[in-house]
DNA sequence: GCCGTTTTCGGCCCGACTGTTTTCAGTCG
């Protein structure tokens, strides 16, 4: 069995909650949910990096503690703190924290005092009005409780990025429109661009406005969970929960640094400032009672000796060493975009033909757009045999020289086989301008399989570029099991690339994997997958990833002209 | 449990809202 970094951040949040509910130290606990997102962050898998004989306690936040337990956990896949913890704290305890109004201290009292050890005994216990007798409860708990366990229900997952921009965009509209309303802008992980967000959090400049009054009066809004004055918390019908901050315009930058975070990046932020006598809140900064800063972002990261750094970069995972030392990157942007290398046309299962992706591609202004259709072995969207290919590449000829200010590629989106072959003969692969592999089959490979297959398919010299290289889709598949870091040096060996794919459900590599990219050299494609006009706008996805991974200009194909790119490609 | 051009011990970000309380704990972000 395999212990993945994922499976090692899930166990030492699980700890996390269990010390939690028992009492423990604070910062102890915040140790393991730190080490649990810092394992989760990783590029590259732990027991790979133990198997390369690297010391996990180098990695910033894990500790020579923590680093043994991952050590037993990849080793044994067992974790004894764990075990014993689960000894000592009745299993359905966990469940109670998950169900809303209950953290670990009223976990804890409920368990102490009326031996409450799941949600069973917790609804007899409420039935019975046993609950609002208790200190720190009282009656409104408890029809809350009943309430909760009416309606348990799992967690919402985190919604994709795309889905939400809209409902987004709708509020910032209709919440500008309140009275003495300033600025409303989109903070937290949807301003960090991440691929997934949990809710929107809300900021809006104003005094005495009523801006508050009518967020939680839009008819979406399904229940209030909160209205004060500055915060307010609503869920929508859609489950989406939204936070709403107000703050005087003279706060707006601290108020926008806080609350676009991460939680990570401005915990360091604030450690800095009280390294400097500082107090940095939402509000500004601060020397004693005196706001010294705060109207702008910028200001705030003076105040700690900072430049300014970019949203997609507050993670916590290096951008302050960075800023220090003068290394941030000038982040790649749509507009450094001169085409796109993947997409797909009627001819498969495109649903534009390929004349109309071209008017669509030039209509953005780029100078080229790849025409990619699938291989023969996706027969689910009819793809191309040799035959088919030859006389696509001859109509793409035809059009070519009929358009003008773009060039359209000739390619194809081939499959890689479990062998490791391509699903194409090299006498067509030879015809193309560039040549997109992708795996669509046989996903369970082991992980050295798995590994070997792709290296395989690169040590064809018509390998041009990887297509989507985990084949992950968001909230519904996990990537397959993949020595990244291998592919990547393989890459760079046989001058092979890896792809960005910009759909929203797939944003694979995704940012760890572009910034590990970034660090060993090889450059990425960033491309849409596109199967209709409309998608080619996906691009700025890609392009989210891609910032959240470091990527300047120059890390990307696709800011290069044509004849540039071309040099770069092997068959040049 | 982690970390260190102040430190190997003693710190570890900070505030709003709710429901409880009668000045504050718990929870969340």
């Amino acid at each position: 069995m395999t212990v993945h970094n994922a499976d090692v951040a899930r166990i030492f949040d699980r700890l996390a909650d269990l010390l939690e509910i028992e009492g423990a130290n604070p910062f102890r606990v915040r140790a393991y949910r730190d080490a649990a997102r810092i394992v989760g962050d990783l590029p590259n898998e732990v027991s790979a990096l133990m198997a390369a004989g690297k010391d996990l306690s180098e990695l910033h936040g894990i500790g020579k503690d923590l680093g043994g337990k991952i050590e037993e956990l990849v080793q044994t896949g067992r974790l004894t703190a764990l075990e014993e913890a689960e000894r000592r704290v009745p299993e359905g305890l966990l469940e109670l924290l998950s169900l809303g109004p209950l953290g670990p201290k009223r976990v804890k009292t409920l368990y102490d005092r009326l031996d409450i050890k799941g949600v069973d005994d917790l609804a007899a216990a409420a039935k019975a009005g046993k609950i609002h007798d208790l200190r720190g409860f009282g009656p409104k708990m408890e029809a809350r409780l009943l309430d909760a366990l009416a309606h348990h229900v799992k967690e919402e997952p985190r919604l994709l990025l795309a889905s939400v921009e809209a409902v987004a965009q709708d509020l910032v509209q209709r919440l500008g429109r309140a009275r003495g309303v300033g600025k409303v802008i989109v903070a937290g992980s949807y301003r960090r661009r991440k691929e997934t967000v949990g809710d929107l959090d809300l900021l809006v400049t104003a005094a005495g406005s009523d801006v508050m009054d009518r967020l939680v009066a839009f008819e979406e809004v399904a229940e209030i969970l909160g209205h004060g004055r500055t915060r307010s918390t609503v869920r929508l019908r859609s489950g989406l929960q939204v936070d709403v901050r107000v703050v005087p315009e003279e706060s707006y930058g601290a108020a926008l640094h806080y609350f676009t975070g991460s939680k990570a990046h401005n915990i360091r932020v604030r450690g800095m400032g009280v390294e400097r006598g500082l107090k940095i809140n939402e509000y500004g900064v601060f020397k004693g009672d005196a706001q010294i800063a705060g109207r702008t972002e910028e200001e705030v990261y003076a105040q700690v000796g900072l430049p300014y750094i970019e949203p997609e970069l507050r993670e916590n995972r290096g951008e302050f060493e960075a800023a220090q030392d003068g290394r941030l990157p000038r982040l790649i942007t749509l507009a450094d975009i001169r085409g796109d290398l993947h997409a797909h046309t009627t001819e498969t299962n495109g649903r534009a033909t390929l004349e109309e992706m071209a008017e669509g591609a030039r209509a953005k202004g780029y100078k080229y757009l790849a025409i990619t259709d699938h291989s023969q072995r996706v027969s689910m969207a009819r793809g191309l045999d040799a035959k088919r290919l030859a006389r696509q590449i001859k109509a793409i000829d035809r059009l070519n020289e009929r358009l003008d200010g773009i060039v359209i590629l000739k390619g194809i989106e081939v499959d890689i086989l479990e062998d490791g072959s391509l699903d194409l003969p090299d006498a067509i692969l030879k015809e193309l301008d560039l040549r997109v592999c992708s795996v669509h089959y046989s996903l369970n490979l082991s992980s050295e399989k798995q590994t070997e297959r792709i290296i395989r398919a690169m040590d064809n010299r018509y390998c041009d570029i990887i297509g989507h290289p985990t084949g992950r889709l968001l909230n519904k598949r996990a990537g397959f099991d993949l020595d990244l870091e291998r592919v990547m040096r393989a890459a760079l060996e046989r001058g092979c690339f890896l792809e960005v794919n910009a759909q929203p459900e797939r944003l694979d590599l995704n940012d760890a994997h572009c910034k590990m990219a970034k660090e060993l050299g090889l450059k990425l494609a960033i491309s849409t997958d596109a199967h209709s006009v409309a998608n080619l706008e996906l691009m700025r996805f890609g392009i989210d990833q891609a910032r959240r991974g470091w990527l300047e200009p120059a890390d990307v194909l696709n800011t290069r002209s044509w004849p540039q790119l071309k040099r770069l490609l092997r068959r040049a």
